[in-house]
DNA sequence: GACCAGGCACATC
DNA sequence: GATGTGCATGGT
């Protein structure tokens, strides 16, 4: 499934953060971006995101001593403005917290240790953190939402009550250890959820349409 | 004008 | 422990 993915849509270069930032600004806008698209089109948070830029608010520093209700407005287009500015706040505090606010030293810590440390953030939840781990940090750990649940399902590949846990399982278990292919693989996942796998798409044209599946499957309660 | 988006925390039962 | 709800903008 995964080489009829990258078949149809290439390398999908993945996170989509500016490739010319230094690598800690880079490692920030990845974590900032993972906060502000839960629930939420991309393109929302792109916007977002050059606000930021536009404040020189791309930068630990800049972020701890900026007052969450100014953080709010500029990531007004993001959604959820007001929730998310404290989600930033909360982990750019332990950020901030740990060796002075860098970033990479937080990052290039063990996956168990750095996963343990995310989920403690309220805000951050396995998704955002595993995003976070496998895209910022550069280590395994395989990024479930909700695309990869509706495919899977639509595949009997897991049933109606498998959680965020057993698919990462089921994935991390069956798939070679490999930063690139797991990073690609969500990457493959989201672009053919986007354009196939909504709940208003259809399957027709779908990299996977050769594939069995059923897509009343993922509509069941 | 509905429906949906690369979730998460918290309240309530 | 399971289920329900609030959060909010912008594209289709």
């Amino acid at each position: 499934m995964y080489e009829a993915m990258r078949a149809r849509f290439g390398d999908r270069h993945w996170w989509p953060a500016d490739r010319a930032a230094p690598p800690d600004r880079k490692a920030l806008e990845i974590c900032v971006g993972a906060i502000l698209t839960q629930n939420t089109a991309w393109t929302n948070v792109e916007k977002a995101i050059a606000n930021l830029r536009a404040a020189g608010a791309l930068d630990v520093g800049a972020l701890a001593a900026l007052p969450a209700p100014a953080l709010a407005e500029l990531i007004r287009p993001a959604g959820y403005f007001n929730v998310k500015a404290k989600r930033l706040k909360n982990f750019i505090a332990r950020v901030h917290d740990y060796r002075g606010g860098d970033i990479l030293a937080f990052l290039g810590r063990s996956v168990d240790t750095l996963r343990e440390d995310l989920l403690a953030v309220s805000g951050i939840g396995a998704e955002t953190a595993d995003s976070i781990i496998l895209y910022a940090a550069g280590k395994l750990s395989f990024v479930v939402d909700a695309y990869t649940c509706r495919i899977l399902r639509r595949h009997k590949l897991i049933g109606p009550d498998d959680d965020y846990t057993s698919v990462q399982e089921l994935l991390a278990g069956s798939l070679p250890k490999d930063v690139a292919l797991w990073n690609d693989y969500h990457a493959q996942i989201v672009e053919t959820g986007k354009h196939y796998c909504r709940p208003t798409a259809r399957c027709p044209g779908c990299p996977l349409e050769g594939f069995p599946h059923d897509p009343q499957a993922d509509k069941e309660p």
